[in-house]
DNA sequence: AAGATAATTTTTGTATACATTTTTTATTTC
DNA sequence: GAAATAAAAAATGTATACAAAAATTATCTT
């Protein structure tokens, strides 16, 4: 099996688990195909990083989706992810650029699934984010990243296809090319900042 | 018993655990006196926090202490305390300030240990913080400041008591006192960063 | 004697069984 | 009938036992 936890947050993010209610460790060993030690194992990984939430005395949920809860987290994204951007800047490579533009390519499909989507779109950033070699950091924002996917079904689902977003990554790989480092800094930080805003109203008109 | 997995952490920053080396878990259910699941369970917690990291094909071990990481911790603090404070700005009650005071006098006592100062640290900026209500980011700041703990039982012992960061603190108040919003938040940024290179350059320094 | 391979030991991973706690249901009391 | 209490059920937490994997040691080969 590839790791148990991994699956169990796959299923998080495709709202596979219900949210809200305490779930039950037969029931997930009966769903896996394993016992209860491995599930206790991978609820208590998943809590610590934040998936799973305590619900009462005992027991945990997957915690109900908030605009509150994603408004900080693209906070957070804008301010971290510029600051990897700056270290990165002057490290990126030809090679590097090439790879992300093939990542915009993929995105344009049509097939792929919102969740895959989101994957995409966070392996675009990363490529120009790993440049940096700030491990800590990098490790920090591809988990609020991994956090924000989960709010994304809700964003693409009824936003349908965000081409702005999409225009904001063509954009802002020529800037790379072009050594413009200023004003890529600022299009990253309005890029996230509006993808934020875009996704929090949202959030707040289904509340 | 209070959380196992707290005992552990405990442990970790007062260097009890080896560093660099696995942990063997007989060993560590003889010596918190529980059998292996919960410890199993306690560790992975702590795998999923950063505060242990994988040894080889199998085990966890207490991770080294490097400059860099540390390096990397003060930029994030910059970064997302900053926000924090600009956001809870307004919000700061007199009140606040009087419990703030409080700390920094408590810090002034010489008998408290290494670790205890580093706790006291975080609670007069938590209280800063707390008025800008962001969940999410004060969680994760927080999380970023406990990490910071385990390198200040190396920054206070050799360097002795640091007066700065202590003058700061009481500088600080008197700007949030006086309404003085964006020299407040120049100062924290000053703050942290000087910390954190003073911090960084006594690492390398025994590296 | 150095490297590769096989046997042994150790350690981790998982299942089952039981204890404790929490939650739910039933009963009592006003 | 509603609130409080007691009994029952269900769920979690932990210990022990065993299986699988990893690390170590011993053995063999050249």
């Amino acid at each position: 099996m590839i790791v148990l936890s991994e699956k169990i947050k796959d299923d998080i993010l495709n709202n596979v688990l219900p949210k809200g209610v305490p779930l039950r460790q037969v029931e997930l060993s009966k769903r896996y195909g394993v016992s209860r030690i491995p599930i206790r194992d991978s609820l208590l990984a998943l809590k610590a990083e934040g998936w799973l939430v305590p619900h009462g005395k005992a027991g945990l949920m997957v915690p109900n989706l908030h605009w509150k809860e994603a408004e900080e987290l693209y906070l957070m994204r804008s301010q971290l992810e510029v600051l990897l951007l700056s270290f990165a800047f002057d490290f990126i490579r030809q090679k590097d650029v090439t790879n992300a533009h093939k990542i915009l390519v993929a995105l344009e499909q049509d097939e792929i699934t919102l969740i895959e989507k989101g994957n995409l779109n966070w392996l675009f950033h990363e490529i120009l984010y790993l440049p940096a070699d700030k491990q800590s950091i990098h490790k920090t924002v591809s988990c609020i990243n991994q956090q924000v996917t989960r709010y994304i079904g809700f964003q693409y689902g009824p936003m349908g296809y965000k081409s702005q977003s999409q225009q904001d990554h063509y954009e802002l790989l020529e800037l790379i090319r072009l050594k413009k480092k200023s004003a890529a800094l600022s299009l990253l930080k309005q890029h996230i900042e509006e993808a934020g805003e875009e996704l929090t109203r949202f959030l707040k008109s289904i509340d």
